[in-house]
DNA sequence: TATTGTTATACTCTATAACTATA
DNA sequence: TATAGTTATAGAGTATAACAATA
């Protein structure tokens, strides 16, 4: 805790952590989608696993049984994910997304990538180098492990 | 457009969008502090500011009157605000954090920061002197101009 | 008359507790 | 009896429209 190794990660956190902070804020600003961020969370989530039961989302999502109920509910008032009784077990249901929701999903990262790519021309080769390093690295950050 | 540079712009956009909105979430999860984020947003501003008139809270959170008038009632109801009137103009409502806010603040920076500088002990040298550069090059692209 | 803030109303997200249907 | 999901209820955040107080 008091090697010298120890204190330079102490002194980048707290400024790592406030650019990170600032600039997903500035990204989740870039975009118009009429979604909430529950409801493009879960629909990310099923762009990724493909079909999931009501539960398995919940799970991912890290919230209730009862909020995934009402938020699925709402999106399938939209049009934007199907229900359907799991084949294997009637008790369980698979959410599946609509292709809708894909091109809204696309739109809102195309969105999102542009501002980025746009800003990024305002930097020096040598600079966009540093941030394609840094992109493995902050990944590997949040994960755990 | 066509350029080879807007082609590195362009390849390097989505995945550090991605790394950015994970490390982003994984932080924030590494906090409890049993504010809600537009409580929490609201206090960070008050603490950057100082005082504030409920019309420019409103504009920096980018919220609506009304939103800013419900959020700091419950923040008041807690002992994490105060109100005021304006000497200068009694129309307007002047609110001040409280040491408690403060101290709530310093600890969730404290959480996650701390989160941060575990993580990075696990990466070399090297590593961090790149994440040192990029947390700058971070700064400048969530910055507009 | 214009500005500042609050109240009324409505919708979404969130949770816990109670319930229904199926295994 | 245990599990998957929904319904009931309540609190927080969000907005627009209507209102009150002050400039």
């Amino acid at each position: 805790m008091n090697s010298p190794k120890a204190t330079v990660h102490s002194q980048l956190a707290p400024p790592l952590r406030l650019a990170i902070g600032r600039l997903a804020r500035r990204l989740r600003q870039e975009s118009v989608d009429n979604l909430t961020p529950s409801q493009r969370s879960i629909l990310a989530s099923l762009d990724r696993h493909g079909p999931l039961r009501m539960g398995e989302l919940a799970s991912i999502e890290k919230i209730s049984a009862p909020s995934i109920s009402g938020i699925v509910g709402r999106l399938e008032g939209r049009g934007l994910v199907s229900r359907e009784t799991d084949p294997t077990d009637a008790r369980s249901t698979l959410v599946r997304s609509t292709p809708e929701a894909s091109s809204i999903l696309n739109a809102v990262r195309q969105q999102r990538s542009a501002f980025l790519a746009s800003r990024l021309e305002t930097f020096t080769e040598a600079e966009v180098n540093t941030l394609k390093e840094a992109t493995e690295l902050l990944k590997r950050l949040a994960t755990d492990q």
